[in-house]
DNA sequence: CGCGTTTGACCGGCGC
DNA sequence: GCGCCGGTCAAACGCG
């Protein structure tokens, strides 16, 4: 299935790298949505596994990635009436890539960027802009392996998916997209 | 011009 | 209570 010459549909993206010596590996350990039950494929991790072990051989410092650590969690908050942030489940994989900017074939806008402690790498925050959809990503490379980029998705986007360009390549990203789920 | 990125400030939660 | 830290806001800027 994965014999498809297929690249990524990243063709905006001038990331120093115009030819990409990517490979089908590359397609098989990505988009890979929600099934993060025990597939230890070769780049695809749960959330948990995020990149907590890497770093912190100090002990000491830098293990607040609980909100990161929050997979399928329902966000049981034994707090409170007022539920103004609805802590959705978020789903994280790594992709081997050597751009950071993921087409998934939504239209991100990205409104934040944060310096990650351990990792010289910062992380960006993206938000869907369609309207009423407050589906966030955050895309973070990994400095242990720059070669890794973790991609967190919070939220589930109830719109159709608006593709800036109609490839073959696209709609076959698409369908594995789907056929993940 | 409209839309997306950049970037420092701001905010809320948690640990000490 | 204070300070750190992760996440978000928003004004200015850039680009097609």
């Amino acid at each position: 299935m994965e014999k498809y010459p297929i690249l990524f549909p990243v063709q905006q993206s001038s990331s120093s790298s115009t030819s990409f010596p990517q490979t089908s590996e590359m397609l098989g350990s990505t988009h890979v949505f929600g099934s993060l039950h025990g597939g230890n494929s070769s780049g695809l991790l749960g959330l948990k596994d995020f990149e907590g072990r890497g770093m912190s051989p100090q002990g000491d410092g830098a293990h607040h990635m609980k909100s990161l650590a929050s997979s399928m969690e329902n966000e049981t908050r034994p707090d409170k009436k007022k539920e103004k942030k609805v802590r959705r489940p978020r789903y994280a994989f790594q992709t081997r890539s050597q751009v950071d900017i993921l087409d998934d074939g939504y239209r991100w806008r990205k409104y934040g960027q944060k310096a990650v402690k351990n990792n010289k790498f910062p992380r960006s925050y993206y938000r869907c802009t369609h309207q009423g959809c407050n589906v966030k990503k955050q895309v973070q490379r990994l400095s242990r392996d720059e070669s890794i980029v973790v991609t967190t998705y919070e939220g589930m986007h109830s719109h159709p998916i608006e593709k800036p360009n109609d490839n073959f390549e696209d709609i076959l990203n698409q369908m594995q997209i789907y056929s993940n789920f």
